[in-house]
DNA sequence: TTCGTAGTTGCGACTCAGTTGCAACAAGGA
DNA sequence: TCCTTGTTGCAACTGAGTCGCAACTACGAA
């Protein structure tokens, strides 16, 4: 259920570089946070965080980093049920998908890695002739501990 | 893949009514929108919509209409990958769930009905213990027109 | 039918997430 | 070292959604 969180902390930084992508200061702060990070932080969090490394990085810095890992499919971003606000979420992406269960009475977020979720993402890529580039499964209910 | 949209106009004031919620001009106005749409609506259009109907609306009882209409489960809320703005897209719930697809290119939402996602929200009530109100999978990618 | 109450509304002001134009700056290849 | 081009901080802005409040109204009780 936890993620498989046995990277190499600056494998993000060696990605964007094999890309050719420039590496600034802020722009490692923000990367470090990413991969460092124990769970899903928004977009104030991550500021916060990098400003603890490089006191000088700005909110627009952060949303047009966040903006570049987007669209290099490094990082995936999630609503997880706006339990809290109406921000999003952000994760480094790994290797495989997983799924995100929002506890609506606890907050508490679950994750999950499934076989079946798999088969279907390659059943609407057969079935509707769709590529996929992201595919996000967001559940909102109650948890073990709240089930009523 | 296109909705089953064979349900009674009204249907869902007689929803409220049967939990005893009071019926008034603008929601009724706003439900109205919502039952007849034929595609995704955002907050404004239906604001827009409802004007049409009762000139008064307001956009802030648009938005706690919304409030009621999840709270008590009959729309769903969707991001459709925020593909034009931060808003989100509101639909009616009818029997059972669909994925959505959203082309990166041309912007088209494709809905998809799946037996394979009945059986993941079984696995995950099963293998989690978790008691699913509302499951939300959304796809990125390319249609079968736009994939290169 | 009238009445009372609790739920609902429009309004306006507000918060918060995210964006943008711009001038200064700096990464990194030549 | 220089140049180009990408990146940054800043400040002002947009757009989505929220909230407190006084006026209003749906609808069950009398
Ligand atoms: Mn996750
Ligand atoms: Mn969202
Ligand atoms: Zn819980
Ligand atoms: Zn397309």
């Amino acid at each position: 259920m936890p993620l498989p969180q046995t990277e190499i902390p600056g494998r993000l930084q060696t990605q964007l570089a094999e890309r050719g992508i420039r590496m600034t200061g802020p722009r490692r702060a923000i990367l470090s946070v990413i991969e460092t990070a124990s769970k899903h932080l928004d977009a104030s969090q991550i500021l916060r965080k990098a400003r603890n490394v490089d006191a000088s990085v700005d909110r627009s810095t952060v949303y047009r980093t966040l903006d570049l890992l987007k669209r290099q499919g490094l990082i995936d971003e999630l609503d997880l049920m706006h339990l809290n606000g109406e921000g999003h979420y952000y994760e480094r992406k790994l290797g495989r998908d997983h799924i995100h269960m929002a506890c609506l009475r606890c907050g508490k977020i679950t994750e999950f890695v499934s076989k079946t979720f798999e088969a279907l993402k390659k059943q609407l890529e057969r079935d509707c002739q769709f590529h996929i580039v992201v595919a996000r499964l967001e559940v909102g209910g109650y948890c073990s501990a709240c089930r009523h």
